[in-house]
DNA sequence: TCAATTATGAAATGATCGTTTCAAAAGTAA
DNA sequence: TTACTTTTGAAACGATCATTTCATAATTGA
């Protein structure tokens, strides 16, 4: 049996998240990433096997963590109007914690590698998918209980919901004020009521 | 007196516009430029000091075809209504054409360099300070003339509506759909009245 | 203890990075 | 034409790029 890795592999990805979120895929050097995970060149191409395939194992981990917390937040809502808005104040809080104005970095991914990495390209159309169809499903329910109206289809709803979030990740980069934030928000979702 | 340039200037602005857009600011090389561009490397440093400087001129280049473009459409509009309409307008011809999924390079930059190269964060946030004092004169004239609400200030919507541009452009980088395009922007406009 | 197998460390790979150098070419004003 | 100034072309700069190589260390099951 083989000799087994003796890193922790959370613990790599983390610190691998950071920088890549920091300074961007092609802004950041695998040198970078050897100096962050203090890992070895070899061990970071024996393990994870390309600068491009740890990123994408980078972008997943960073999703899961997402989802996560979503998970938590809407675990904890009782009626789709909460969901929503937990949704949003988690990506609130994120924007105010977020003292490096680094953004989103699925956000930021897309918009540096979606036109020229298909396999980039593929997990965004997936992760576009997915929100979307969490996005529904809480619209729809908002409609079902008469929390939301009925203007527009629930599909509707959830793309622009999911534009809506696009755009406060990226007005958040530069813009930290938080009652702002709030305003710009509650104004985002008055078309729902 | 010194011999002249003899290339034309704006028109190699537009060809390393196209690369820069293409491949974003770190994904770009100056081999890149100077494939697209047919100019020496020497010509490129004499006429544009550095990769960065260059790409600066590249943004503001950018950014003032906009701007006729935005001119041009906002004189045709008769009223507040009609000059919110055709901005968005603006951008869905924008993100139906863009074939490559390049998204807005203005965004795009935002996201990649405004966290790390402060020259490109100040002329990010003259950029929102533009666009939002453009947006809140057309909102409060709206106002003013009893099309729009007044359920928030003319600077609030503003705000709303350039965070909703960004939105709208990442969200074009992947979804072409023309139905699902204008659906949104009407979504996003309802708010207003 | 002994093979078997893999992770690791250090160095080197060729390619490409942004930038500089400098002589030659070219344009201008006198 | 002459003197002056700047652009231009080609080559080279050292640094860094992502990746590979390979000997060594480490860990396993037997």
């Amino acid at each position: 049996m083989p000799k087994e890795e003796t890193f922790n592999r959370i613990a790599v990805l983390q610190k691998a998240t950071e920088v890549f979120h920091k300074k961007g895929y092609n802004g950041t050097s695998m040198q970078d990433l050897v100096d962050a995970t203090s890992l070895n060149r070899s061990s970071i191409y024996n393990s994870f096997g390309s600068k491009l395939t740890m990123f994408l194992d980078v972008l997943s981990y960073y999703q899961s963590t997402y989802n996560d917390s979503f998970s938590k937040k809407l675990a904890k809502a009782y009626n789709a109007s909460e969901a929503i808005q937990n949704i949003f104040d988690l990506h609130m809080h994120e924007i105010i914690n977020d003292n490096d104005r680094k953004g989103c970095m699925v956000v930021n991914c897309k918009s540096e590698m979606a036109n020229q990495e298909p396999s980039i390209k593929s997990f965004m159309e997936k992760n576009q998918d997915r929100a979307i169809a969490m996005l529904e499903d809480i619209v729809y329910k908002g409609q079902m209980e008469k929390i939301f109206n009925q203007e527009q289809t629930a599909g509707q709803y959830a793309l622009y919901l999911f534009s809506s979030v696009q755009g406060l990740r990226m007005t958040g980069i530069l813009n930290k004020n938080e009652e702002d934030l709030k305003n710009l928000i509650k104004t985002i979702l008055k078309v729902l009521y």
